[in-house]
DNA sequence: TAAATTAGTTTGTAATTTAAACTAAATTAA
DNA sequence: TTAATTTAGTTTAAATTACAAACTAATTTA
């Protein structure tokens, strides 16, 4: 089978996390947990898996007088990112023949 | 969070069977379990979920002596896999400030 | 006629998902 | 001032999913 979609990635959840996280390179948990209406549990045990993956670093903080959890992708995890767009869009555009097609050839990796 | 992408089809093996099928229309189980290099008993738990989802429909022959089972895809099938494809375009053209977009704007369904 | 092959299905374990329950401190209201 | 609420998370537990292994059942080959 096709196996180069990264399976940690093959998630609603994580994907849109470590998706807001390659635009902005930092975020609070709060901040990702509100933009995309994830319950903070679930967030955490994500943040968690991608950590693992060495996809993201948390740093735990204070803001104020309360705690503050800082999301930041990695280089791996901005690679793992633009592998599995890349991956994904060569497959939608194995369908143009119906679908119309993506322009990407290779991505520029910064 | 973007919930647009159907679970169901976020699965590796299961787009890869549908959009396989979006291709050919109809293909027999060992077509697909050989294509795909999947076991028989992961394809054939994944085809009943899809069929569960009426994403394609299974019909069991004879070829020569021995059982036949042939899977073709549904109307239903074809718009949820149009639809997944779309929605995959659209976030992954959502990051063309770094990775090249797609220039899909809307799919012409047949 | 025994062994191997074909074509699948069912089962069982492991992993994943996610809401609910919980911790722990800070703040607000009575 | 102390009780209730809010903030910011983590842990748990139940439900779902994934998938290989084991199985069924017939056919073909040696």
């Amino acid at each position: 089978m096709n196996k180069n979609l990264d399976p940690l990635l093959l998630s609603q959840s994580r994907l849109s996390i470590i998706g807001l996280l390659y635009k902005s390179n930092e975020l609070e948990f709060v901040q990702i947990k509100d933009t995309l209406k994830l319950t903070a549990g679930n967030l955490s045990t994500q943040i968690q898996k991608l950590k693992k993956a060495d996809f993201l670093e948390i740093e735990k903080k204070f803001k104020g007088n309360y705690p503050q959890t800082i999301c930041r992708i990695t280089p791996k995890g901005i690679i793992a990112f633009e592998d599995f767009i890349t991956n994904m869009n060569q497959f939608t555009n194995s369908f143009s023949f119906i679908i119309p097609a993506n322009t990407d050839t290779k991505q520029n990796r910064l």
